[in-house]
DNA sequence: CTGAAAGCGCTTACAG
DNA sequence: CTGAAAGCGCTTACAG
C-alpha cells in the first residue's frame, strides 16, 4: 500500500503538501499549480489510496455510534434478511441506540473469507446469519476480538437467537392432521441452513405419529418455476395427495397455477400451508390466498439487538440462547387448526 | 468516548497493561487477577469501547480491498436493491477487483443523516441508490471527501447510471397500441424516486401521441393487497379498460386475483405489462404469466463498477452518465410488440 | 508557497 | 507481573 510519504519522496515534497493537494486545498494553500500537478500525478500513477484508519483516527475523532456488521448470505433468503435488517434499523431507531448497522455478504461455506480480520477489527460486534455446516466448523475453532452473535443457527459458544424449527415442522403436520388429511406432501429447495432439516424432519415425523401416510419430499431449485413443475409432477405421480406443506413462500406462489390448471380446488380437494418468510404480501391476494406459518423476524431481530447489547457493556456475560415462537396465520389454502381427538386418528 | 488512558488512570496502571487485559492477554502475560478483574470492571463502568480507527491502524495494517459504501432505501424497493446488490458484489467476484462492499441504508429524504462524515472517511468510494429530491439538492450543495456515483438519479454534478426511464414508460404505450388497444391505464404507488414520474408521464404521452384514450391513473400503496384493490375499482368504474401498465412488479402479482374474480381472459379481453423489477420469478409462473418491461440491473451495476474504478484512479475524470436500456420480455398477458403502421391509428 | 513536528488512540517489542 | 516508548499513516496548527 502506497503512502503519503512514499508520494512526497517520488515528489521531491514533504508530506504536509501531498496530504494538502491530496484533500483539495490547493487553492487554499496555494501550493503553486506545478507542484500539484506533479503530485496528483505521481500519486494516480504510485496508485494511491488513503488508509482509511489513520485518516479516521485523525479527523472523525472517536465513532458516533457503535458499529455492527451483519454478515449475511445473498442467495434466496435474501428476501427474509430484507425483512431481518430491517426489523434491526427499526428496533436500532425506534430505542435511540447508538448502532449503526453495515452488512456484508458471503457465500454459503465461505465465511472464513469474509471475515477477515481487518473486517471484524472495522466493527464493535458481529452477527453472522445462517451460517451452514461448515461455517460453523470455522466458528467454533475461532476466537474473535469482537462480540458475536449467531442468528437461525445453534450455538454453545456463541449468543444466538433461533426461530423455533420445530414448531414450524410440526404445527403444519398437526393442523392438516386436525382436518383429517391422510396424504401429505412436502415440496422444498435445498436446505439452505440446519433449520431448514429440522423443519422438514419435524413435519414428516409429525405426520407419521399422528396416522398420516409417509409424507412425499419433492425437492426444487429455489426457483417458483422449479416448485410449479414439481408440484405439476406430485399432482401426477400422487394423485391422492390432500396437503401439501411449502418450505419456501416462494415456492407455494410459484405452484399455484399447477393447482389451477389441474382444476384443484381449496381447502375441499387440497390444502397448502408455506413458511411465511416472504415480506411481499402477494399471499394475501394470491389464488387461493395462502396460509402460513408466520415467521416474526422482526421479534428475531429485536432479541439480537438485545443480546448484543448485553455482550457489548458486559464482555464477560456468558452466551445465552433465545428461540422465537411462530404463529398460524389461516387463508383460504388451509383452515383455522381445529384439534379434534377424533380426527387425529 | 472513553480512551484506554483514562481507564489507565482511573485503574492506576499503565496503558499497556490496560490494553493486555482488555484482549484477553492477561494470562498470557500473566497479569494478576486482581489487577485484570479492577481494570475490567473500571472499563465497564466507563462503558469503553475501543476506537476502530486506532486498532485498524496499528493492528490490520492497511487495508485489504477499496471499500465502497452503498447508500440505498430500506422500503419497499429493497425487492429490487437486492437485485442491483448481487449485481454489483458478483461484478467484483467475476472480476477480481480489490473492492468490499458495504450496505448503510437511509431513509427516503435523509439522506444527508445517513452520510455522517465519519462514515462517509470510512470508505474509499460512494455509491447513492435512488435518492429523492431533496436527498439531491443535500447532494448537490455538498462536497465530498470521496467519489461519489449516483444509481437511477440524472445528476451534471455526479457520475450516475439511469435506467432508461422513458423507453420504460413509452414502451408499454407502444405494444398496446400495436396491438389496438384504445383505453390504457396505469397502476402506480407513490412515485419514490423522480425515475417513476418519467414512466409515468412517458406512458401517458405515448399513449395519447398514439391515438389511444387518456390513460387512467390509479394509485394505490406498495402491497399488493392494495394494488388488488385498486384494479378491482378500475375494472368497476372503466370496465372498458383494455390494457393496463403496472409500474411495480408486485402491484401486478397482487392484481391478478382480480382479473380472475371477473372473469377477464388474457390476452382478448385485457393486457398487461408491469416494470420489471422483481428477483423472485414468480411471473413467470403466474396466471397469466406477466409480461414486462425488464430491467437489467445486473448491468446497471457493472456499470458503476465501471465508473467507480475511473474515479478512484483517476481523481481528476469528469462525471459521466450512462443510460441503461431495458428490453420486453412478452409472456401471456400481452403478446410480443407487432408494429404495424395500421395498428396505430 | 512549503515543511517540521505534534498528535489522534491504540498495540507491542523490549526492558526491568 | 508491569511500564516507557516507538510507531501505525495521516492531518493541521504553526513557523518561516
Amino acid at each position: 500500500m502506497v503512502t503519503i510519504k512514499e508520494i512526497a519522496q517520488a515528489a521531491n515534497v514533504s508530506p504536509t503538501t501531498v496530504s494538502l493537494i491530496l484533500n483539495r486545498k490547493s487553492k487554499e494553500r496555494k501550493i503553486s499549480p506545478l507542484t500539484e500537478k506533479r503530485v496528483l500525478e505521481i500519486a494516480e500513477r504510485m496508485g494511491y489510496l488513503p488508509n482509511l484508519q489513520a485518516v479516521g483516527l485523525k479527523k472523525a475523532g472517536s465513532l458516533f455510534a457503535h458499529r455492527i456488521l451483519i454478515f449475511w448470505v445473498a442467495d434466496s433468503r435474501a428476501q427474509v434478511m430484507m425483512r431481518f435488517f430491517r426489523g434491526i434499523e427499526e428496533n436500532i431507531e425506534n430505542n435511540h441506540l447508538p448502532y449503526e448497522v453495515l452488512l456484508q455478504s458471503y457465500r454459503p461455506g465461505q465465511l472464513q473469507h469474509a471475515m477477515r480480520n481487518e473486517l471484524l477489527l472495522s466493527c464493535h460486534g458481529i452477527i453472522v446469519c445462517n451460517p451452514s455446516e461448515s461455517d460453523m466448523e470455522f466458528l467454533d475453532g475461532s476466537n474473535f476480538p469482537r462480540p458475536l452473535i449467531l442468528y437461525n443457527r445453534y450455538s454453545d459458544k456463541y449468543s444466538c437467537v433461533v426461530m423455533d424449527d420445530r414448531t414450524i415442522g410440526s404445527l403444519p403436520a398437526e393442523i392438516f392432521a386436525s382436518h383429517g388429511r391422510k396424504h401429505p406432501a412436502l415440496i422444498t429447495s435445498p436446505p439452505t441452513f440446519n433449520g431448514m432439516n429440522i423443519r422438514q424432519n419435524l413435519f414428516a415425523y409429525t405426520c407419521q405419529s399422528l396416522g398420516m401416510r409417509e409424507a412425499e419430499i419433492y425437492r426444487t431449485d429455489s426457483s417458483p418455476r422449479s416448485s410449479y413443475e414439481a408440484t405439476l409432477r406430485l399432482l401426477q405421480e400422487r394423485p391422492e395427495t390432500d396437503c401439501i406443506f411449502y418450505l419456501r413462500e416462494e415456492l407455494a406462489l410459484g405452484a399455484l397455477r399447477a393447482f389451477l390448471e389441474k382444476g384443484i380446488r381449496f381447502p375441499n380437494d387440497m390444502e397448502l400451508i408455506a413458511v411465511g418468510d416472504s415480506s411481499l404480501g402477494i399471499s394475501e391476494v394470491s389464488s387461493p390466498t395462502l396460509s402460513v406459518v408466520h415467521l416474526p423476524l422482526e421479534q428475531a431481530a429485536s432479541k439480537i439487538i438485545g443480546l448484543f447489547n448485553r455482550h457489548l457493556y458486559t464482555p464477560s456475560c456468558p452466551p445465552a440462547s433465545t428461540v422465537v415462537s411462530v404463529n398460524y396465520v389461516p387463508r383460504e389454502s388451509c383452515p383455522a387448526y381445529t384439534p379434534h381427538e377424533d380426527c387425529i386418528t
